[in-house]
DNA sequence: TGTACATCAGTGAACGCGCGTTCACTGATGTAC
DNA sequence: TGTACATCAGTGAACGCGCGTTCACTGATGTAC
């Protein structure tokens, strides 16, 4: 078999931690390197060549997704926004319609109680936690006004980890009824 | 060595459920049946005496502790409130205490955390929460009130789980801000 | 234009360790007669 | 009042398996001359 698999050095690295975020939804952070290194193609060997062990794989799989999330959030900040609360408005919108498919939600919030079991992932969540508290204090809101919608949104989008089901409508209305309480 | 620890068997049980939710908060669901044995006093195979294995184990820890947490809510429903949301104004304020000292509130939310990722438990956490939210909605708040309150007194709480440092005055300003919506 | 060499991106077998579970056995306590 | 027996609440050694990590090796590609 060759020894390249006809991908360059950074397709096989994006390979790997897509694989590890479908083995940790279905089998959690016990599930096997093996398991991750078949799935995105390669050995297990081939696997601890990019990453130089379980630990470093797993914290880079949550830098992946958090970056991904800031990215969203920072995508969905419309442009005719200028107000004050104008990331929070893109943050609330982001998270609550994340909750919408709850299946879908239910996945990747399994995903992150997974990582977030991870001793060496501390750090990272913590690091990103602080720079959200910051960025969304900027943004100009009064603060128990930002930290009463940021909980709120917080808060639904983390109940279908609990199997709690919230209609789309009820959803929706939740995210409105937010939107509309950092403009008044 | 003798055979009985000089407790009966209900101690016994209550010991090994206390040491499970050590373990589980220091080592997460991977800490291993000796150790919650020893730190029990008893050996591996009397905990399995008790539970017939981990899973059994871990679903019987979580049982517990959703039972507590119910208890806590119902103990701190005020006597002297008798006008609709009482159910959810308790709810919050333990909710959010149990927030305003970072510490515990990490390691609570670490141990359900763990435990949530635990296949067995899945079902017992929805029933549960399919509970709350039965008996929240009949406390007499109109729906979309109920859910914005639930929602960020949930959110507000798991927060410390990302090392978010609300401080207790911050915190404190969430609560009576959620209790004095309930009442408008 | 060929050749030697270094590097990159892997392979796959082997090792060792921790852990859940099984199992034969046991000492104290309760019960029947 | 003693004795036989059953049950309760364990003990602790052994087994087997899965998994993370190590390691010697390798085929393709790039570079120097």
């Amino acid at each position: 078999m060759s020894r390249t698999a006809g991908r360059d050095r950074e397709a096989t690295r994006r390979a790997l931690l897509d694989a590890a975020a479908r083995v940790v939804r279905e089998r959690g952070v016990s599930g096997s390197l093996d398991d991750v290194a078949r799935r995105a193609g390669v050995s297990k060997g081939g696997l601890l060549y990019h990453f130089s062990g379980k630990d470093e794989l797993l914290q880079a799989l949550v830098v992946d997704r958090l970056e991904r999330f800031r990215a969203a959030v920072l995508a969905d900040v419309a442009a005719d926004d200028e107000g004050p609360g104008r990331l929070v408005r893109a943050y609330v919108r982001v998270t609550i319609d994340a909750a919408k498919d709850a299946a879908a939600a239910r996945e990747e919030l399994a995903l992150i109680a997974h990582l977030s079991t991870v001793e060496a992932v501390g750090d990272l969540a913590r690091q990103d936690s602080r720079r959200w508290r910051e960025d969304l204090r900027e943004d100009g809101l009064p603060d128990d006004l930002c930290a009463l919608v940021v909980a709120a949104a917080d808060g639904a989008s983390a109940q279908p980890i609990w199997g709690d089901e919230s209609s789309a409508a009820e959803l929706e209305a939740l995210r409105d009824r937010l939107l509309e309480m950092t403009r008044a």
